[in-house]
Parts: C-alpha cells; sequence; structure tokens
DNA sequence: CAACAATGATGGCACCGTATACATCCGACT
DNA sequence: AGTCGGATGTATACGGTGCCATCATTGTTG
C-alpha cells in the first residue's frame, strides 16, 4: 500500500485542503511551464498528470481532452495580452505614441511568453475552434480598434475605413511578433519606434 | 500469403517501376494533403504509409523521423512561397503596385496552403530548426528588401534604413496572412488595396 | 554473374490519449 | 447529526503512434 499522496513537494505547506487542491490550475500552469521549455509538442497530459503528482487519468475530470486543455490555455494567453493592450491603450497621448505602446505590449508579451503566442494561433487556426477562442480574438481588435476610432474623431488619423486600418494595425503588430521570436528577438524592440514612424509617414517619401 | 502490394489504386496503371517508385516524394505528397484535410497534429507517419501502399517502417528509409519529414515539408512550402513572391516583384511598376502584387501573393500562398503556412512558421519557431530553413526565411526576406532598395535609389520610396522597411513590410504582409485564414478569407483580397495604400501613405493625415 | 547498397517488411518497445469501472472525499440536505 | 450525492482521483485496458533492430528483396555495379 502506499500513501495516497506521494508528491514530493506538496502535503507539508499551506495544508492542501483536500484531494489535490487545485488541479486544473496546476495543470494549466504545468502545461505553460513545458510549454516554454520544450515545444508544444512534446507536451504530454499524462507528464503533467506526474508533475502534478496525480494519476494520468486524472486530467480527464478537468478537460475533455489534450484540445481542450490546449485551448483553455490558449483562452487565457488571449485575456491576458488583451488586458496588457488595453493597459497600453489606456494612456492618453498623440497616436503615434499609443501605437508605440501598443507594439511595445504587443511585442513584449510575444518576448514573454513566444511559445504561448504561437499556441494561440495554432488554436485559432484550427478547425471547430471554441467559440470562446474567436470571441477572445474579436476582442484583440476591437480593443485595436478603439484608439483608431479616437485618432480620426480628433483628426490625427487619415479618415477611411477604420476597420481596415485596424486591421493593418494588428497585422503588423502580430507580424512583428512572429518574427521577433525566430530572429533577432531584443533587437527588435530597439527597431520599434523606426517601425512606427513607418506605419505612421507611410513609405511614400513626404 | 498476401500479394506484395495491395493497394487499390496503384499497380495497374504506368507500370510502377520498382519498390515503390518514388516514396519519399509520395510521402511528401501525402502529408501535405493530410495536412490540408486534417490539422498538422492528426498527421501520422503509419498512416501516411499505409495510404502509400507500404509498411509502417518504410518511411524511416528517407526521413529521420517525422521532425525530419515536417521540416522537408516545410522547406518546400518556403521555396515555393519564394519563388511565387519573386515573380511577384519582377513585374515592373510604381511602388504600390508591386507592393500589392506582393501582397496578393502573399495572401494568395496564404489562400491556396493555409496549413502549410502554418506548418512553415510552427516549425520556424522550433528549437534547434535545420539551417536550411532560417536560409529559406532569409531568402524570403531578401525577395521583400529588393523592391524597397530599388524604390529608395529611384527616390519613389522614402529614405530610412531599408532592413527596417522590408520588415515592417514583411512582418504586415505575414501578419494578413495568418488573420485570413482566421477571419474571413476572400474578403481579405478586396481590402488588399486599401490596405497597400495605407502602408504606402501612412496613418497621418496628409 | 556475384557482391553490394538501397529500399522495404516484420516485429517489438515504450509511450500516449482516451474510455470505463471503481474508490474516496467533501458538502449539503433532511 | 448522519446520510447521501456529486465531485475528484485511481486502476485498468485498448488502440494507436514514433522509433529501433533485424531480416528480405530488389536494382546496380564491378
Amino acid at each position: 500500500m502506499m500513501a495516497p499522496y506521494t508528491s514530493d513537494y506538496a502535503g507539508a505547506m499551506a495544508h492542501r485542503p483536500y484531494h489535490h487542491g487545485d488541479l486544473r490550475a496546476a495543470l494549466l500552469e504545468g502545461a505553460e511551464r513545458a510549454l516554454a521549455e520544450q515545444g508544444p509538442e512534446a507536451l504530454s497530459l499524462r507528464e503533467l498528470a506526474r508533475r502534478a503528482g496525480v494519476s494520468h487519468a486524472a486530467p480527464g475530470r478537468h478537460f475533455r481532452g489534450k484540445n481542450h486543455l490546449l485551448d483553455t490555455l490558449a483562452l487565457t494567453g488571449f485575456e491576458r495580452l488583451d488586458t496588457r493592450l488595453g493597459e497600453a491603450v489606456e494612456e492618453p497621448g498623440d497616436p503615434r505614441s499609443r501605437l508605440l505602446a501598443l507594439a511595445r505590449g504587443y511585442v513584449g508579451f510575444a518576448l514573454d511568453h513566444p511559445a504561448l503566442l504561437e499556441l494561440m494561433y495554432t488554436r485559432k487556426h484550427t478547425p471547430s475552434r471554441p467559440d470562446e477562442l474567436t470571441a477572445a480574438v474579436g476582442r484583440l481588435v476591437e480593443t485595436v480598434l478603439r484608439p483608431v476610432t479616437e485618432g480620426q474623431e480628433e483628426g490625427s488619423i487619415a479618415p477611411g475605413d477604420p476597420g481596415t486600418i485596424a486591421l493593418t494595425v494588428a497585422a503588423t503588430l502580430h507580424g512583428l511578433a512572429s518574427y521577433a521570436d525566430a530572429d533577432s528577438l531584443r533587437e527588435l524592440e530597439d527597431h520599434l519606434p523606426a517601425v512606427v514612424d513607418l506605419l505612421m509617414s507611410g513609405l511614400l517619401p513626404r
């Protein structure tokens, strides 16, 4: 017979309330760690269960399957990214500084959680993704849309379909972040002001 | 005892030369098909072998493992995308039309092979990717860089670090393509001219 | 024509994801 | 207070997968 809890680091501290305490959260946390350390391909439910000190079927109580866990993780990523961008947009200022803050936020997130960001967009492209994910993406676009319309109202941003403008900006941000964890990462941050200026002024000579 | 080749569609036509003829190519082709139909997660070497009518270990003669096959597939993707963009850039014209052609090429590729494009960038971000992949990405950036420097020489594109400009353009293209197979796909193609105009003129009112 | 290298087949191993049946524990209700 | 139900975790089993070692066949080449 073995003791019910053989986990080596839990149990002695903080008086774990019952069973595990909060698997689900532990699984998500462990998944994010494993995701960052190894690829998303190497992530295994059984391994996560092992690290959490539970049996390999226990995760089934909290997630319908591996996809469900990954979708949930991606969803938390979108939420965190959205709040981060929301804060960046909050700060007042001219359009250039707000756009720069937005870009810094996006690229910063990509630097902090590269694997998560990749997972988020991998999941987004998956067939039959859950509605919650598409909704989260929609909220993200809306966060970018807000400063555009506001800038247009006060005449500091050129007129035109705000949807198209927001799409372009969001696409550029995502593209930058996408390149970020492939090429020189830190270097990109230094280039951000130049990129933003370019977006503001356009490619044509003035 | 079974006949050596139980595949149902092969053998009667075109006189297959020997063993299989060209596994490797058949595997890559099958992988791309499976990739497009289902996700990249569902892709299985054994299933590919089955479809090709060979034993489950035969692919091992042509690819060191699953990763090697996927890397190879991604590499062909980069090569095809690069030639497509190269052709788009070949056509002479003012910067706007060339940029539009570039954007059409990139988004068109994304529309034709959405799963492949995703695989390409997933593989690009993988730790310890093969040098050939990074080289292929470099060639892609160079293809975008060329019209930028040419445009600057003839004064039709604003001065500035061409690397930054090319990065911004490439990032926007990739971001657009990345959003393409998530949101309304066909719709995006109609918006491309507006996006290009925006990139050319900038966000600031003129 | 004989030896060799390339290609494919067979079988085995460890691991994975998932489903089912069983055990345990918390909390709520009478 | 005591019991019962549902939530959580366990035990076990099945089919599938990637990879490896070994054996068989085929095409080529000296």
